[in-house]
DNA sequence: CATGAATGAGTCTTCATTCAT
DNA sequence: TATGAATGAAGACTCATTCAT
């Protein structure tokens, strides 16, 4: 059993390799049964087909995530700006140690993957969008944040989150993770125009 | 000649909507050829290969939206804000009007898409992205903005909206276009905590 | 055109031969390609699957033989008894000329083809049985026959033409063609006990 | 060792039913074993492969059938007229019953099992056709029967039950199994046109 | 200019079979 | 005796691409 679970991780450590460097169309399961060290075969005795196996590596990659901050929320009792904060800080080094697995859930969800696996994926994403929706809404209770429409924010706060990452890691040089954070926070509190 | 092009821009169009509706991968050149109302032989014709017209899509998608964004800004004495401002509105019909492609343009990067096609999508990518980050440092100079990596700017704001859209066309029931665009300057501009 | 329906042809004459050889399992695209003398993707280019492929090399098997045997029956001005004994006759040696298809037609209709292939095909064996049904309530009306329900007299007469030339096929060297023809008529006609 | 009998026992009824509902391509070796409600490794246990158990489950399923006529042959005092009716009655009632095990035995023999195992099916097959042909060659000596090649007529009356049949299963609402079996013994005995 | 028949490399998927326990 | 995780060969099918016309 043991031994068992041990594959099935290779595996979806191996596929959330592979997928997020190729994309879902470009990676092959040969490939990826490679890459995890074992035959093309394995990978189905495990996983149903190839959408599946894509489904298992989104899902329990956004489920870590989405555990973690929850953890996060719960042990602190900062106020609603500092959580926020630590929650983007969080964030973004989920997605820069974790870009690949990252660049999957946030990006990939399009494309013609099958569509009740696309639906589970959603279902994922969802969550961590109302999670982050939630906390918004305790700082509108507080008279914090003055905008209502908390997941069409948290979209967004996640899409900004998004594009700055991926725009470090392809020309990461320059500036080093703090700086990007500390630019990600400010940008996502006080906006363009802080006066 | 002239009918050669004629034919050409029906391909464009053709293939255009099909890539945005499918993605790279799942798209076919059979069905951009029924599109089109051409035999499949000539898209051959006028484009070496599927990676090829791929890249004349996307290349002159942006460079198009480029331009419409440069006469925008050119056009307007208004203040930046409001520049900026009719700009996310710009970015987001663009966004919604062409969502799959926009999708790629901005996500799908990653994938396996030729190498040297990736490059000069990239090219184009970073032109937009560099053109809102010489927008935002004439804002900078004005002492209206704060920030100094302009690039990252860009990136955030260009992911905010990416976010925002993705978040409303998987959920486009609830709010319209309009209220989105206003959130979505709202969050830009002042951020999460005007006070 | 012309060429295109030589191929077409040649890969319906390849795959007949193949599938009654080996039965539809064991028969493989890949060597049917091969006996049609062209690449695996040219039956993929004339028939959507294996499933319609088999569908077309059985259909248009019964068929054929389906107009000779009305033509057979039309053009002659006989008495019943004599022109059911030229349909055995023909029937016969439809079976022992065409046998790997014959064998195809009347005997794997069974096993797990496609649900909708499996309907059309018995459809076209359907027409046979109900064709020779036909004929025999002719006999009926004239009160030379005795039984009322035809079509399972022809599925029996089938049958039996089926099984005696199978036999005869798998120990060939002892009999001749006419007798056996003989020995079907005279069962078929007279049953076993004449008196 | 009782108990491994009994397991045994198991898998041939379990393989029985799944290869008499799918056919020996369609039946897997999973699927047996879920019905037969042992693991996939002890089928290899008690038989050498899928071949060597489908032949397991042929041959002594016709053994069965072809015991079950004789002892009715023997243990009657009837006429031959008699016996043969009874005959075909048992012979109907077992293809009705296992009818995709009859159908693969009378009919599938051309497809692709392994020669081997082919050649023991026939074997089989043959002692049943041989058993009838006995039968026939004692109403022969006794003057009610006067055709004298035996095999082809036991092959011809198989033949004929094997159409019927097959014909009642794919239409089997309209007529009852008395009903079909009355038809098939009278065209037998008597023909078309018992006068 | 334009076509579309023909190709074949590349993929996913299945499943009988093995073997260490 | 019995298991079930792991295998890998084999097969159906897709589709970008070519080329003779």
């Amino acid at each position: 059993m043991e031994i068992g679970i041990k594959v099935r991780n290779e595996i979806i450590n191996a596929a959330g390799s592979i997928f997020s460097r190729k994309g879902f169309y470009k990676a092959s399961m040969d490939e990826i049964a490679v890459e995890a060290g074992v035959a093309k075969g394995t990978l189905y005795y495990y996983f149903k087909n190839k959408s599946e196996l894509f489904r298992t590596v989104v899902v329990e990659g956004i489920d870590y995530l989405v555990k973690d901050l929850i953890s996060l929320a719960n042990s602190s009792d900062d106020s609603i700006e500092n959580i926020i904060k630590s929650m983007i800080k969080t964030n973004i080094d989920y997605y820069l140690d974790y870009y690949e697995l990252a660049n999957i859930v946030l990006n990939e969800i399009t494309s013609g993957i099958d569509d009740d696996v696309l639906k589970e994926i959603k279902n994922s994403k969802d969550k961590y969008i109302e999670f982050l929706a939630e906390l918004l809404s305790n700082g509108y209770k507080q008279g914090i944040i003055c905008y209502s429409d908390f997941n069409l924010l948290a979209a967004g706060i996640i899409g900004m989150i998004n594009g700055i990452c991926k725009y470090y890691l392809m020309n990461s040089s320059s500036v080093d993770r703090n700086s990007i954070t500390e630019h990600a926070c400010n940008m996502i509190m006080k906006g363009l125009f802080p006066k």
